[in-house]
DNA sequence: GTTAGCATGTAAGGAGTTACATGATTTT
DNA sequence: AAAATCATGTAACTCCTTACATGCTAAC
């Protein structure tokens, strides 16, 4: 009824949120430049959201009263911030390493914020992406077999670039899991185990 | 209130039954191979959406009654087909030159059908998605160049990658936009300037 | 003194999703 | 005879989008 609004604003809001406090404007625009390249949200979609969050009690705001001063950068009206319960919720939403993680919608927000992720959530989710992009390669191939069908020139040069993205991504995963991998050995035995190294290689 | 569904999955709906009538099962497997790389239906979006466009008069249903000859294939129950208003809505769709054709959503569809596209139309869609990206390319630069907002080390590999994946795509959008232009001179003068060829290089 | 950017919202609704329900037919 | 695949649907819901509404402040 109310709450769970487990969509991929919340978590995106959660996150950024944790880094620093923000009011709703400059949250818009950190938002569209994590995400910008998969998804952008406007104002009708990050207003409400904030006043779920609010209502839930995972953040809080701080209005600012009077400060007409343009102190360093320029800030005004109601900051946004994390309460307790959001810092639980944030963790929590990034512990899971189910399907929400690595679909579509929700695997960009999860590794935007893989600097919070625990290192074998972290392992589990690229596997699971890569997994599932493994899947769509195959009944993709299938089709393709299958080609007796006359497809126009125009479809397939769209399934062959799809299938070169997904290549691609494919590609990029194995680079990022070999990566964390190495992170693990190298940090074997050492207590907590939550490796905060980063992605190794960009060797492309 | 009761038309103009206008998604993605209505063009896509009314394109696939332009070739060739089918039944609800075959028609989503199509869509999820023609468009399986960027988006996948299910049957919950697919029935309710045929609904609609029966209730618009733009696809009728063949029932078949007996039929329980396993002939070529197999197929059963309920044939849908593009009706005549069917056909125009679809030429319709396939004629909008606009955001719709060339943002994200919508972009696949519009090019999977390119066969049934004027070849104007399909340079400006083309042209459309460019500019659209080289705009995103533009403020993501923007972004990294105030990079002094410390970003985590995996926020800046997802951008890193991002950007690349943009790059990537309209280099391919440079080579079909050259393409279609050869095309389009070639043809210069001819009768209809419904040049059917398609993309030429697949030198990627 | 007017455009451009900062800043915060709301109301209505669209486009699909999820989960469920059911049964026929083919393969193993 | 069990499991897989074919085949068709519905009810409830969710997450987000679009369009609108408002006012303040900085830059030109």
């Amino acid at each position: 009824m109310s709450g769970q609004r487990s969509g991929v604003l919340e978590l995106a809001v959660l996150g950024l949120l944790h880094e620093t406090p923000m009011h709703g404007y400059e949250l818009r625009k950190r938002l569209n430049a994590v995400l910008g390249a998969f998804r952008a949200f406007g104002y009708g979609s990050l207003y409400p959201c904030l006043k779920g969050l609010l209502a839930q009690g995972l953040i809080a705001e701080d209005t600012i009263p009077g400060a007409p001063k343009p102190l360093a950068g320029r800030r005004s009206k109601i900051v946004y911030r994390l309460t307790a319960d959001g810092k639980e919720r944030l963790q929590d939403l990034l512990s899971q390493a189910g399907p929400a993680a690595w679909e579509d919608d929700g695997f960009g927000v999860h590794f935007a914020f893989f600097g919070q992720t625990r290192a074998d959530i972290r392992l589990r989710i690229l596997e699971g992406r890569r997994s599932r992009l493994e899947e769509r390669l195959e009944s993709f191939r299938a089709g393709l077999s299958r080609t007796r069908e006359r497809v126009d020139s125009y479809t397939l040069e769209l399934q062959r670039h799809g299938l070169e993205s997904v290549e691609r991504e494919v590609r990029w995963l194995n680079e990022l899991i070999a990566s964390e991998r190495q992170s693990d050995d190298e940090s074997a035995g050492r207590p907590g185990g939550h490796t905060e190294s980063g992605p190794a290689g960009t060797a492309g």
